[in-house]
DNA sequence: TGTACATCAGTGAACGCGCGTTCACTGATGTAC
DNA sequence: TGTACATCAGTGAACGCGCGTTCACTGATGTAC
């Protein structure tokens, strides 16, 4: 699915070498299996041989791939968090060859984000971020670091960001840029929950237009 | 926690009966820890034995509150929607007292909102409706269909809302009121996650105050 | 090119523990006459 | 006011099932000489 957005949005990210050992094929597929039971059901709900059952292997085979649980979680964390980047990475590049003004260009950034979202294939299947930070007594104390540091990662790319917009085009009212940053992870956590919750998946892509018109009205486009 | 709320940001909600029953008690003290465990694991990591265990009776008095696990599932969260629509009623009841327009009695009820966030003691627990959506195969069908339309009530609230303010305050561009009626809980949501992934509780109520800056801005005020 | 050995990618059986649930029973409190 | 009965609010012991994890083993593939 996300080699899909990636292919739809710029050049497609090799994240995966071609050439894959039999191994590593059967590791990509047990976190494809756990990554979509874990954002439906919770990581305590997702019980290891339910996995290896979709993944045609045995049980003993998942602790030949991973040392427990919790080292599955967090594999499937680092993949996660690694392909949400290179998308983002995509987008943001394509942003910037579209316009050269920082502001037109995170508006850019914007419409392409809420496109993808319009574009997913199904309901967006949700996000690790969420899951974690909803159960975060389930996962260890490495996931939780990683995840507070995915998020202050956005947070930084956004304000410096929006800080170039604020140098060419000096806002209308005083505004936090770091705020405004943490607003973009905000109206996408947020819009992915109520969009699973009303089965309404045209939700998201509506709520990032929303938050790309208050964007233009700030900085007086 | 809720009545404390409740009682700051006005006249205290009288949800449970002065005259409660011993049984009463005890349930309500059961549902006190299952939310907090709930929130913080999960339901599925939330196990009934830690549970019986804070409230101090024994496994079999659970089962003579409660059905089974999913049925205490369905009465936590029936008495949150409660609490939650009490309190949201308190600040729009409060709103409406402070101004006659619509437009202001809106912005006041933003900002009761986003100091209700600040004021609250440790971090806010959590969200039940973000829990129950991102587990939604754990709860049954009951409580799903619960989930859902309590989150269209609030839809319809603050539509309706939104689209007095629109008739005496023509918005400087088409507004859809649904979407930004959406947008009000897309936010607290949102919200919440950051604000629990980051550990920093000063963060809700500045993304609220960030979206009324937005609708103040849209309205022209 | 053949052989010996090493590594890869698992299998199959067994383990003990904790979980949700049931069931027969019980002491305390409330109610009717 | 006393007695009989009903309801309330649990207890204690037992159940079977599924879960995460371990361990000894194995066939297939790769590598050195």
């Amino acid at each position: 699915m996300v080699e899909k957005l990636i292919e739809k949005t710029g050049p497609a990210v090799q994240l995966d070498s071609a050439a894959q050992t039999k191994g590593e094929r059967t590791r990509e597929r047990m976190l494809d299996v756990a990554y979509q039971s874990i954002v439906e059901k919770g990581l305590a709900a997702t019980s290891i041989e339910e996995l290896v059952e979709a993944a045609g292997i045995t049980k003993s085979g998942f602790f030949y791939h991973f040392r427990d649980k919790n080292d599955m979680a967090r594999q499937l964390f680092e993949r996660f968090l690694a392909e949400d980047e290179a998308i983002i990475d995509t987008l943001e590049k394509r942003a910037h060859e579209l316009s050269d003004d920082p502001l037109q260009s995170f508006l850019i950034f914007l419409n392409l984000y809420a496109e993808l979202m319009d574009d997913m294939p199904d309901l967006h299947p949700g996000c690790l971020v969420a899951t974690i930070t909803y159960q975060d007594q389930m996962f260890d104390a490495e996931v939780r670091r990683m995840n507070r540091e995915s998020v202050l990662a956005l947070r930084q790319r956004f304000a410096d960001w929006l800080a170039d917009v604020a140098g060419r085009h000096p806002p209308q009212v005083v505004i936090d840029v770091n705020a405004m940053a943490d607003q973009v992870t905000v109206i996408v956590e947020g819009a992915i929950i109520l969009s699973k919750a009303l089965n309404d998946r045209r939700l998201m892509g509506r709520q990032m237009r929303l938050f790309r018109d208050h964007v233009k009205t700030v900085f007086g486009a």
